[in-house]
RNA sequence: GGGGCAUUAGCUCAGUCGGUAGAGCAUCUGCCUUUUAAGCAGAGGGUCGAAGGUUCGAGUCCUUCAUGCCUCACCA
């Protein structure tokens, strides 16, 4: 074996073993009748009728002239039991000697029950479907090295049943939304990931080039500023799920790509948000969960409607016990957060500090769905006033097992003010904060023409996974997580 | 980026005080016609993550590096 060859003389002696008892290894076409699922669950129709499954070979036990085996077919195990009385001389040959654990076959056989009262598949014809020239993981422990489980992620799907079954429901959860969206009237459209401007958050961006216009670009951090320009456009209602980048730090919760849902509500408010938000997450509860309690990090998550509504300022003296609007006043600042222990890097802006202890303080709290609303307006430069002079924006943040997994606002569509909005990011980027939005010069134009009152509202998909599948890490609901290239 | 822990057979893991590299599963050879972590008997399989160092002698001790996990920092 070499760089470039991956196959050593025992693999290839084997495939030409195969070959020469007249056994293709990967022929070209096979077509079962049946899922093993339908088989498990319409067992009184089928007991004792032919049924052609394909599936990989997952266990195997022999008993000299008999034997049983499970396949993994379509994600679901299925015994079946061949013996020497039913197969002529090649096909037991083929079962019993040359086809291994891992293999991909094919069989035909009669259903029925075992004394044991499993419900199997009585070999009396068999195809090998694609010979595996890899071993697979042992069969009691699996796969737990999480660095193999993430990289060749196939084998933590073909090992581990439970981590089919996260994605198998990371695929109901997104179809649920989906299809709550579309009852209520929102269409499905695409924004661009590749941005000439990176706006809609506050985020540190991936760059990138384009070589025939000789410019950069960035992956997207959020398709908010897009949507928005369809509500204008006419599109009273719209969503997209889809990825979005950030370019910081990998964690427990967060991944340089992730997937948002972002919706946007002509005539619509924050508030009609908070229902829609509902909605989503009970259209989730009855059609995939189907309970409504689910155990998160050593907590009991309630789902029932309506959610907890709290003010950010209240939630701030229940649970942090200080005055958010005193927070405006350094030397207080200060002194709490020297009292609490925070510690804040960042510019000392209220801002910041309001951020820091809703996370360190508030947030740990919160584990039914709360809304918590009413933010401080620097935090949210795209949301609009609760009135003409106010600190405040119409805005809140859903809040599930102490993760923020929604965010929305009744959007800021004052052309004017939006301006003087981005002229203060600029003012904070140029005072060194990375994250700060930038002046987005053609999205003013657009609102120019006129954003008619409106909501809008992001759902992180991946905490929500996360939170209703019970995995700890969002590594957990990612296929394919982001890791470190691994060095030859 | 800081700190801690880990890396030994295809997989899951032992390896004592520094003294010839181990088990189970998987693979191969026998036996076994209702098993399911099947069983019994045997065989093959290793650059102990990499590179240096200490030592008569290193899987084991030291240094550096790589990768992973945890944690802190960063992060809507």
């Amino acid at each position: 074996m070499s760089e470039h060859n991956l196959f050593d003389a025992d693999t290839l002696q084997l495939l030409d073993e195969v070959r020469e008892e007249g056994y293709d290894p990967y022929p070209p076409k096979y077509f079962p009748t049946h899922q093993a699922a339908a088989i498990l669950s319409q067992f009184s129709d089928l007991e004792n009728t032919s049924v052609t499954i394909a599936g990989r070979v997952i266990t195997k036990r022999l008993h000299g002239k008999a034997g049983f085996a499970h396949l993994l077919s379509g994600g679901t195990k299925i015994q079946i039991y061949f013996r020497k009385d039913n197969l002529d001389e090649d096909t037991f040959h083929l079962v019993k000697k040359r086809v291994n654990v891992g293999d991909i076959i094919g069989i035909t056989g009669d259903v029925f029950k075992t004394h044991t009262g499993e419900i199997t598949v009585s070999v009396s014809a068999c195809t090998l479907l694609s010979k595996a020239l890899s071993p697979l993981p042992e069969k009691f422990h699996g796969i737990e090295n999480v660095e193999v489980r993430y990289r060749q992620r196939y084998l933590d799907l073909i090992m581990n049943e439970d981590v089919r079954k996260t994605f198998q429901m990371r695929s109901a959860i997104v179809r649920s939304i989906r299809e709550t969206l579309h009852h209520e009237g929102y269409m499905e459209v695409e924004t661009p990931t590749l941005q000439d401007i990176y706006g809609g958050a506050l985020a540190k961006p991936f760059t990138t080039h384009h070589n025939a216009l000789d410019q950069d670009f960035y992956l997207r951090i959020a398709p908010e500023l897009y949507l928005k320009r369809l509500i204008i456009g006419g599109f009273d209602k719209v969503f997209e799920i889809g990825k979005a980048y950030r370019n910081e730090g990998i964690s427990v919760n967060h991944n340089p790509e992730f997937t948002l849902m972002e919706l946007y509500e002509a005539y619509g408010n924050y508030e009609t948000m908070m229902e829609i938000s509902e909605k989503l997450i009970m259209g989730i509860r009855d059609s995939v969960l189907q309970k409504d309690t689910i155990e998160y990090r050593g907590k009991t998550i309630n789902l029932s409607v309506p959610f907890r509504k709290m003010r950010l300022a209240d939630a701030f003296e229940e649970f942090a016990h200080v005055d958010i609007v005193k927070l405006q006043d350094e030397q207080y600042a200060k002194e709490y957060l020297k009292k609490e222990k925070i510690h804040i890097d960042k510019s000392l802006c209220w801002a910041n500090i309001v951020d820091e202890i809703l996370k360190k303080k508030v947030e740990p709290h919160l584990s039914n769905p709360t809304f918590l609303y009413e933010y401080p307006l620097p935090l949210s430069p795209l949301a609009k006033k609760t009135s003409l002079q106010s600190q405040w924006v119409e805005r809140f943040q859903l809040i599930m097992g102490s993760l923020e997994v929604g965010n929305a606002f009744t959007e800021l569509n004052d052309p004017v003010d939006q301006q003087d909005r981005f002229l203060a990011q600029n003012e904070a980027k140029q005072h060194g904060d990375e994250e700060a939005h930038s002046f987005d010069r053609s999205y003013i134009e657009a609102l120019k023409f006129g954003l008619p009152p409106t909501g809008g509202l992001g759902f992180g998909i991946d905490r929500i996974v996360m939170i209703l599948t019970g995995s700890e890490s969002i590594r957990d609901v990612l296929l394919f997580p982001q890791l470190r290239r691994r060095e030859p």
